[in-house]
RNA sequence: GUCCCCAUAGUUCAACGGAUAGAAUGGGAGCCUUCUAAGCUCUAGAUGUAGGUUCAAUUCCUACUGGGGACACCA
């Protein structure tokens, strides 16, 4: 198992570690190997704040782990127990082979709690990136067509992953790249020329990509009674390629309008652009030299037939073909120009957002970037697509009901709204439109993240989203009743209060979940998966909602009221600052 | 045909090789004169099959079965 070079706790939870890792390597003398102990968290958190197996270590040494953890825990109870210097690790606890480790309840709240209050919203961030940068490219739609709710799982993936990484102090560029060309566009011309009869989004009042979309998919379909249109598209291809006035024309006019929509679209997600977008119009061209080059170095190969190839064989690929016997360039050589123009910003890392329809592309583009010795760390994000119950969500006749983004979107804000309604009569309609916007681009986000990028998820439009259990207004409805105490209390809390009255064992459980914050941040990118933040921010939202039902704050007084005033502003902020990094909103009110 | 991914409650998803396989939803039973019931409590319910590695396998390996994807001089 491979240990990170840094690691990012909060400071008590180090505190606690080093404390453990001074105790163990002192009582298990030369039987103590640093690659064999690992300090994990138990399944429950009443078995205690940490726990060591000694499984390996007993192994190596010969000796029994039940009688090295029963062992270890009375050393500790005789040895440092009962010193009370101080010390956040209280007790230690020999369950089998388990070694558990209890912290001091008021002396770990104490530094929690003051941790996350003093450090505010940079709780959980970290500087082990600094003066690293990476690259993420995700969206990169094709832009003959409107978005589908796939587009929005890349886009969710891409943005947190972002953010996540910001956190931990890298310079991030976001970047994207609109695959604006090629033959599906020329085919949308086509049909535009023949049935469009000047027609635009502004004439039909239809948003720019579902306007160009249309025609795309009316290809498509009369296709089948008018061969010739193939022909059409082809020609339309060839005259861009030549650069003929009146088809560029047409082009920008149409890519202008289907842009325009996508805009729309990445804002209703919250989304607002790139630091780098690329076009593929622009650089589809390019590349080509580095292929020659290539073959002149032996690295590529020409077929007697004339094409030229990688030979990827030997790596257990299917060989690529890169330039055609007529010497144009496929797909891919301007993925090769992309990459390596990429590499020449000093990235540590260049990351593809990339569904896993297209696992054996990146794997034969990472493969030749390394035999044209670029030896850039790429790492492909792949994610599974969303399915229906029933298939596929792409048909001949465009995508099906119900999975379109901008529907979804739409169709979610508008039961939100309802929802919102329901439950709160007295707000303003203005008001009840924007709570109702934030739970449902909440719903659909948190639905999208909380499963692993590479689950192929099924998705039922009429069944799966929902606003109920585990969701994204459940974390921002937690969210908004602390709001809503806070608003009530009025009072004023200092950072440096000793929290010694947080006693139960509800406070006690969201003090421990509370400080491990930034070790699952440094989990979530570790493995390019915000799921780890989607799981650890709803056992927070758990956790305070027992909290909630059991533990009074308004109604107590002194120092008991505003220490738990303390702890619930606390959850509010790490709430708030994990929704951030999934691109949710967190409501004062809902 | 070759390669890749997946298989866990009725359903949709979890589980760095470790403790009693967790949630949610749906089913059953409760909790609003008390800080927002989008909540809380209790209850029934699952690792495709056969081997192997390991002190320990849902997790790693092999085969099988069943799903999905990829393998164009398309993008």
């Amino acid at each position: 198992m491979e240990k990170a070079t840094q690691n990012n706790y909060s400071k008590a939870e180090m505190k606690a570690r080093l404390e453990i890792m001074e105790f163990l390597a002192r009582g298990l003398g030369k039987n103590y190997k640093e690659e064999y102990i690992f300090i994990e968290y138990p399944p429950e958190p009443e078995m205690g704040d940490y726990t060591v197996s000694f499984f390996r270590v007993a192994k190596e040494s010969g000796l029994n782990p039940q009688e090295m953890a029963k062992n270890m825990a009375e050393l500790f109870e005789t040895e440092i127990a009962v010193k009370k210097d101080g010390r956040i690790i209280a007790h230690a606890k020999g369950v089998g082979p388990y070694l558990n480790f209890m912290n001091d309840a008021k002396r770990f709240a104490d530094n929690v709690v003051q941790e996350i209050l003093g450090e505010g919203e940079k709780y959980g961030y970290s500087d082990m990136g600094h003066g690293k940068k990476i690259m993420i490219e995700y969206f990169s739609p094709n832009t003959n067509k409107p978005l589908t709710i796939g587009h929005v799982r890349n886009i969710c993936l891409g943005y947190s992953v972002s953010r996540i990484y910001k956190i931990l102090g890298y310079g991030v560029i976001e970047a994207t790249l609109y695959n604006d060309r090629g033959i599906a566009i020329s085919k949308a011309m086509a049909a535009y020329l023949k049935w469009g009869d000047k027609a635009s989004p502004r004439s039909e009042n239809i948003k720019g990509d579902h306007f160009v979309g249309k025609y795309y998919v009316m290809f498509g379909e009369k296709l089948v009674d008018d061969p010739s249109m193939e022909e059409a598209a082809k020609d339309i291809l060839i005259k861009w390629e030549k650069g003929d006035k009146k088809v560029i024309q047409l082009w920008k006019k149409m890519m202008g309008w289907v842009l325009d929509g996508f805009s729309t679209t990445l804002k209703s997600l919250s989304i607002h652009g790139f630091d780098v977008e690329y076009y593929e119009s622009k650089i589809y061209t390019k590349g080509k030299e580095i292929i020659l080059k290539g073959l002149g170095d032996g690295i590529f190969k020409k077929h007697p037939e004339g094409y030229i190839y990688a030979p990827l064989e030997q790596y257990g690929m299917p060989d690529k073909i890169l330039l055609r016997s007529d010497g144009t360039s496929l797909y891919i050589v301007q993925d090769i120009y992309l990459s390596i123009l990429k590499s020449k910003k000093n990235l540590e890392q260049s990351i593809y957002v990339v569904g896993s329809e297209q696992d054996l592309a990146l794997r034969q583009l990472f493969k030749i970037l390394e035999m044209l010795g670029y030896h850039l760390k790429n790492i492909h994000l792949s994610y599974g697509m969303i399915r229906l119950p029933d298939g596929k969500i792409k048909s001949r006749e465009g995508i099906k009901h119900g999975t379109g983004a901008d529907e979804l979107i739409e169709n979610l804000e508008n039961s939100a709204l309802e929802e919102v309604k329901k439950r709160n009569g007295d707000v303003s309609k203005k008001k009840a439109g924007e709570i109702s916007r934030i739970i449902a681009l909440g719903a659909l986000k948190y639905y999208i993240l909380n499963v692993n990028a590479k689950t192929i998820v099924v998705f039922d439009p009429e069944k799966s989203l929902s606003f109920v259990g585990n969701t994204g207004p459940y974390l921002q409805y937690v969210h908004a009743r602390i709001s809503s105490i806070l608003k009530k209390s009025k009072v004023k809390i200092s950072r440096r209060a000793e929290f010694s009255s947080l006693r139960t064992k509800e406070e006690k459980y969201l003090v421990q979940h509370l400080s491990k914050f930034p070790s699952y941040i440094q989990r979530a990118a570790e493995k390019f998966d915000p799921s780890a933040i989607t799981l650890y921010l709803y056992e927070l939202a758990r956790h305070f909602s027992i909290f909630y039902e059991n533990v009074p704050i308004l109604k107590v007084e002194g120092k008991l009221f505003s220490d738990r005033i303390a702890l619930i502003t606390a959850v509010k902020q790490v709430m708030a600052c994990g929704l951030k990094i999934l691109g949710i909103d967190a409501p004062e009110k809902m």
